[in-house]
DNA sequence: GTCTATAACACGATAGAC
DNA sequence: GTCTATCGTGTTATAGAC
C-alpha cells in the first residue's frame, strides 16, 4: 500500500507488519488472513515476516502479547495507587476499583484508529487455535488475583465464589459494550440507534455504573434487598 | 470416528454432518477446521458436504442458523409469556424479563454434550469473516427490539440510549460466563478455583442477579443512590 | 446417495542472489 | 536487511463410477 519513499515509513519494517497485522488479523481473522495481505500493507515483503518472526504464528503471538502486555501495564499502574490508597487507610470503595479494572481496556478498545481492531484481536485469542493457550503469562494472573483480593476487602458478605461470578461478569460486560462499538465486529442484532461511537470517559462510566451495582447486589440465594 | 454398521447413526447423513461440524467448528474455527475433519468426525465422505450443503461456507451459514434459530424461538416464548402477563395487568418486574433474555442462551451453552461448543461458535460469529453479516434475520432484531421496550417499561427514568448501554452490558455478561464454563475456549487468566461447570439454574441465578442490579441503578450521570 | 480420484489453487516457509 | 523464485503441502470443490 504504502511506497517506501518515506523515510519514516521505512523505518522499522518490523514495526510496521506489526501494526498492519493488527488490522488485517482484525477484519479477516487470524486463520484466514494471510501473509501476502499483512506484508503488501505494511509495504514489506513476505519473507521479511519469517526474517523478523520465525513464522506466522510466532507473528500471531507477538501482537497478542503487545496487546495483553499494555492493559496488564496500565492495569498494574491504576492497581498499585489503588492498593497504596488502602494502604494508606483510605476507603477508596468500588468505583475506583472498577475503573482501575476497566478503563485500561476501554482505552484499548476506544483509541483511534487501531481500538476497534484491538478489541476484535482480544475476541479471537479466545477462541482462536492459533492463539497458544499459554500467553497469558503468570503476571496476568497475578493481576486478577489482586482484584478479586481487593473485591473481597470491599465485599466481604460475598464467598469468593460469587466474587469469581461477578468479575466474569463485569469483564463480559466490558469486552461486549467495546464490541459492539467496533465496526470490525459483526453486529449479530443492529438496533436502531446503536452508538457505535464512544468516547473512553462515557464508555468507562456507562460499565462502572451496571457492575458498581451488579456487585452491591446481595448473594444470589438471597433476594433483592441488602 | 462411528462406524456405519448402526442403521440409526446410518439414518441422515446430513444431520450427522451437522453435529460433527458444531464440535469441530468450535474446537477449530471455522477458517482452520476442514472438511475432511468433520466428513471423518460424522463417518461421512468428503464430498458429501458438497452434496448435502453447497460448500464450506453453507455448512457454517447452516450451523449458525440453527443456533441463532434456537436461542430465538426459546427467547420469543418466554417473552410472548412475559408479554400477555404484562397485557393482563400483571407487574411481572424485572427479573422474569431478564430469565426471558437468559435462561434460552445459558441452556444452550450449559446443554451436554455441546453446549461449550455452542458458545464458542457464538463468540466466532461476532468475528469470523466466515460468517455472513446478513446471518441475523430481522426477526432476530425484532425480538431485541421488544426485550429494550419491556425493559423501558419497568425503567421508565432511563433513557433508550442507557437501557441499550445496559442490555449490552448484561448480554456480555452473559456470554463471557457461559464461555468461562467453556473448556473449548481458551480461558486467558486462569483463576485458582473457577468453576467450569454449573447447571443452568446456576448460572441463570447468579446472572440474574448481577444484571437486575446494574438495570436498577441511576442514571450514569447521577451517583449511586436511587 | 455415496465413494474415489483428481483438478485447481493458495498457503507458509525457505534457499539463495543481491 | 530485502527481494525473487520455488518447493512442498493441504485445501475446497467436482467429475464420474458405483
Amino acid at each position: 500500500m504504502s511506497r517506501l519513499s518515506n523515510p519514516v515509513e521505512q523505518a522499522d519494517t518490523r514495526a510496521r507488519i506489526l501494526h498492519a497485522a493488527v488490522d488485517i488479523f482484525a477484519s479477516r481473522s487470524f486463520e484466514s488472513a494471510t501473509l501476502k495481505e499483512i506484508t503488501e500493507a505494511a509495504g514489506a515483503n513476505i519473507a521479511a515476516v519469517n526474517y523478523y518472526f520465525r513464522s506466522k504464528d510466532e507473528l500471531i503471538r507477538q501482537v497478542m502479547a503487545d496487546l495483553f502486555g499494555r492493559v496488564n501495564r496500565a492495569r498494574n499502574v491504576a492497581l498499585l495507587a489503588y492498593e497504596k490508597a488502602v494502604a494508606d487507610g483510605k476507603k477508596p470503595g468500588l468505583e475506583p476499583l472498577l475503573d482501575a479494572l476497566i478503563r485500561p481496556m476501554v482505552h484499548l478498545g476506544t483509541e483511534m484508529p487501531q481500538g476497534a481492531a484491538n478489541i476484535s484481536l482480544l475476541m479471537q485469542a479466545r477462541v482462536s487455535p492459533s492463539v497458544p493457550d499459554d500467553l497469558s503469562s503468570s503476571e496476568d494472573d497475578v493481576i486478577h488475583e489482586r482484584f478479586i483480593a481487593a473485591l473481597a476487602r470491599i465485599l466481604p458478605h460475598l464467598t469468593r465464589k460469587e466474587i469469581i461470578w461477578r468479575y466474569n461478569c463485569a469483564r463480559g460486560a466490558m469486552i461486549f459494550v467495546l464490541a459492539e462499538l467496533s465496526p470490525n465486529i459483526h453486529q449479530i442484532v443492529r438496533l436502531a440507534d446503536t452508538q457505535r461511537k464512544a468516547d473512553e470517559d462515557t464508555v468507562v462510566r456507562e460499565l462502572i455504573v451496571f457492575t458498581t451495582q451488579g456487585f452491591l447486589a446481595g448473594s444470589a440465594g438471597t433476594t433483592l434487598a441488602q
